[in-house]
DNA sequence: GAGGGCGTAGTACCCGGGTATTACGGTGGC
DNA sequence: GCCACCGTAATACCCGGGTACTACGCCCTC
C-alpha cells in the first residue's frame, strides 16, 4: 500500500487527485496540504511514501518545500506536478531532489504509473521535458560505445549552403523578408525561396524555430 | 496517423508489437526489419515517423543503426527497446540520438504512450533508468527558481506581468499561438491578446524580434 | 555537352500572426 | 464602494510568411 500526501492550494485539484488515488486499491491518501510549509510539516509527521507536490502555492512554493523534505533525510519521495512544463520549474524541482516531474494534463494512468514508479525508488519525467533534458545533456552521458562525432559545426546546419547560412543569420537578427530583400539587393521572391529552403533543411516549422536554432547553434550570438 | 517501423530479430516479438500497434486506430506498422542494416535501409526508403528499435540484433545492432538513422538527417524518431535496462545500452542509445528508451516488459499502454510522445517530438525514458540519470546528473542542471528570482532582470522586460513573461518564454520555445493555447489551456484569442501586449510592451515589431529579446535577456537560455 | 548544384526570380494560393476593439469577472488598493 | 489592473475571451480585418511549382543562367564535374 502506497501512502500519498497531496499538496496543492486548489481544493478542486486536490479533490480530483484524491478521487483518482482512492479508486486504486494499492494507494491511499494520508492527508492534504494547502501550501508548502504545511506539506513540509505534515510530511515530517506522517512520513508518506510519496508527496504529490504542486509548484505554485501561496507562501512556501513546491520547489522549496521539496528541498526541505529531501534535506530532512526522510525517505519520502516527491513527485512534482505543474500545469506548465516550464524548464526552470522542472530543473529547480529535480535539483531540489524530486523523484519526478509530471504535467497535470497527463493521462490519469500516467500519473498513477508515476506514483508507483517513484514509490519503488524509480523516477519519472514528463516526455515534453525529457526531450529537452536529452537535447541538453545527451552528449554528456558516459560513453558506452566508441565512435563519437565531435561535430565540427552543428550537424543541423551542415546541409546549408553559404548563402542559406547567410539568410539564416539575418533571420536571426529579426529582419523581415522585405528587409532582407532590400538590404541584400534581392527580390522578395528570392528571399522567400531561400527561407523556405532553410526551413526545409533545418527541419524548422517556421521562421521562429529557425531563429531559435540560429541561437542554439551560436550562428547568431546573443 | 503515426507510421512505425519495427526492428527486431525475433519474429514472435515483432508479431506482438504489430498486433498491439495495429489495434490502435492512430498507428500503422509500415514494415518490419530483422536487423540493424535492414532498419537503416527501410527507414531511408519509407521514412516512418517512429522506429521501434531492439538493441540486440545480429549484424548491425540497434545502437549503431540508430546512429546512422539520426545521422541521415531524416526526421524519423527512434525509440529503443530492450529486455534489460542495462545502463550502457541506454546511455549509448541516447547518445546515438534516440528519442527514448523503454524496457520490453513495460505495460502495453506505456509503450503506446511512448510511441505517441516521440512521434510528436517529445522523449521518454524508462523510470528505472530515469532514476539513475537523475542521480548522476541532477546537480548539473541549470539552477534558479522562478519563484524566488523576481528578475532584477532586463529593463525591457520590467513592465511585463508574470503571465506575459510566461507567454514570452514559450514563444521563445518556438510554440505557435495554437500550441500555446492548447498546452496552457487558453483560448487562442487570449493568447493573441497576451502576445500583442508582450510585443507592445517590449517594443518588438513581431514575434521573431520578441524571441530574440527573450534570448538576449536570457529569459530563454540557448 | 550533359547533368547537377546553386542563386536568382516569378506566380498563385492559403493560413497563421498581429491589430483594434470590446467585454467581463476577480482582486487589491484607496 | 469605486477604480485600476490583470487575465480571460470574442470578432473582424489585413498582411506578411510560407508552400508549391516553374524557370533560367552560371559554374563545375564527369
Amino acid at each position: 500500500m502506497t501512502t500519498v500526501l497531496i499538496a496543492d492550494d486548489q481544493p478542486l485539484q486536490r479533490l480530483g487527485f484524491r478521487m483518482l488515488l482512492e479508486s486504486q486499491d494499492d494507494m491511499t491518501v494520508l492527508t492534504e496540504a494547502v501550501n508548502g510549509s504545511e506539506a513540509v510539516r505534515l510530511t515530517a509527521e506522517l512520513h508518506p511514501d510519496v508527496v504529490l507536490m504542486d509548484v505554485r502555492m501561496p507562501g512556501l512554493d513546491g520547489i522549496e518545500a521539496t528541498r526541505r523534505i529531501i534535506a530532512s533525510g526522510d525517505r519520502t519521495r516527491v513527485l512534482i506536478l505543474t500545469t506548465f512544463d516550464l524548464d526552470e520549474y522542472a530543473y529547480a524541482g529535480l535539483r531540489a531532489g524530486a523523484s519526478g516531474f509530471l504535467v497535470k494534463d497527463a493521462q490519469p494512468e500516467e500519473l498513477l504509473a508515476g506514483i508507483r514508479a517513484v514509490s519503488t525508488g524509480d523516477a519519472v519525467v514528463a516526455p515534453s521535458l525529457t526531450r529537452r533534458l536529452l537535447d541538453a545533456y545527451a552528449h554528456h552521458l558516459p560513453s558506452g560505445t566508441p565512435a563519437d562525432a565531435p561535430e565540427a559545426a552543428d550537424p543541423r546546419l551542415a546541409s546549408l549552403t553559404e548563402r542559406e547560412r547567410e539568410i539564416l543569420t539575418v533571420m536571426g537578427m529579426g529582419w523581415t523578408n522585405t528587409e532582407i530583400a532590400e538590404r541584400l539587393h534581392l527580390a522578395e521572391s528570392t528571399v522567400k525561396t531561400h527561407v523556405s529552403r532553410v526551413l526545409a533543411k533545418t527541419g524548422s516549422r517556421d521562421r521562429v524555430q529557425a531563429v531559435i536554432l540560429a541561437y542554439d547553434t551560436k550562428l547568431v550570438k546573443p
